[in-house]
DNA sequence: ATCATTGTGCGACTTCTTTCGAACGACAGG
DNA sequence: CCTGTCGTTCGAAAGAAGTCGCACAATGAT
């Protein structure tokens, strides 16, 4: 009946203290983190050991922050980074943190 | 007898997330751009119409979370950018947060 | 049609954040 | 020494955010 829809902010909409609180959390991190290696990607692959709820919650706040687009595939849920609108709107931040992340942490490790 | 003294994370413990929490609030990323513009700066400047504990309380997270350096002057308190640290060790993120800032927000507004 | 799976919404609970007043100590100046 | 200014700390209060169980709707498979 109703396909599930989702709203995102147009690209002149999204704002810098939303889009660093989005990234300021560990766990939303670590998902911006596997979409920036992997592309679009099912949602249950960026927190297979959460809360279906929790979940949600964060992919929720990434996408209402405008850092990630969300769309329905089936019963799935597909993540993709908005690459290309960060970076016309705020130049080389998501590199910045991206790059700043990777040195600093490492990805083989069990709890990032 | 006992001069005020501040603790400073060393360079290579400044998180991201601590970072990107810290200039996610509107107040504190105000705060660092009138220091990125000016430099060194009396605190009370960074918010003259702020109650002083309120001021302490941003201040005290800024230099916490690596973002900013404290010192004491007399009765005073001057507050600088760790511009180089966070270039260092985060190159490139500041400036994009910053220009980023700036594009999107205009320094004559009253309430940016 | 039935069933299992996926995502969402709701509600509750806990924890963290922000804000700010009041009291205190440190400092500079007269 | 006394006074006024500044910064810090503590505590309280309100608000925001994170976590998660549960019920429900939608979808795909059998």
């Amino acid at each position: 009946m109703s396909p599930r829809t989702y709203h995102h902010p147009d690209t002149d909409e999204i704002a810098i203290p939303r889009v660093l609180f989005a990234l300021s959390e560990p766990l939303r991190l670590a998902m911006v983190r596997v979409l920036a290696a992997q592309g679009e990607t099912d949602s249950l692959e960026l927190g297979p050991d959460l809360p279906r709820s929790t979940l949600t919650h964060h992919t929720s706040l990434l996408r209402e922050s405008g850092v990630v687009h969300v769309r329905a595939q089936g019963r799935k849920c597909l993540i993709s980074l908005r690459t290309e609108d960060l970076e016309s709107r705020f130049p080389g931040l998501l590199g910045a943190v991206l790059d700043g992340y990777e040195r600093t942490t490492d990805l083989t490790d069990p709890h990032p």
